[in-house]
DNA sequence: CAGATGACAAGAT
DNA sequence: AATCTTGCCATCT
């Protein structure tokens, strides 16, 4: 099992109806320029954490498919609808959504 | 042990 | 605007 507590916190932290990018929780988790490590890291505890992943998106603003998920693709796209989040082609207006880390988060790097 | 892979990002073309 | 190239590092084969 893989240590990556900063980054399941900072994942954690994300509030309802907000997404972040990969390349911002990263950065967050001291992580910066490592936005692949972040994506292995809920790749291997999804299953296991009780951590809001389907708020973690790409900087394109889109879900990332992969079919090798927990089973379901369009099962992130569809809990960020849920909380009200708005699709146009599958993409998300990252203007919009984009949640805004707190200072002393920004701070501690 | 070495090479390939990957839920990506930022810069260059 | 869209695609290619490079960087970065843990895990897989």
């Amino acid at each position: 099992m893989s240590c990556y507590p900063k980054i399941f916190d900072i994942v954690r932290q994300i509030p309802y109806a907000q997404v972040a990018t990969y390349g911002q929780v990263a950065d967050l988790a001291g992580l910066r320029g490592k936005p692949r490590v972040v994506g292995y890291a809920l790749y291997r505890v999804t299953a296991d954490a009780t951590i809001p992943w389907h708020r973690v998106i790409n900087a394109k603003g889109e879900v990332s498919r992969s079919s090798l998920r927990h089973g379901n693709d369009d099962l992130q796209q569809l809990l960020l609808e849920k909380e009200g989040i708005a699709f146009v082609k599958g993409k998300l207006d990252l203007k919009k959504y984009r949640w805004q880390p707190p200072l002393a988060l920004i701070q501690s790097l």
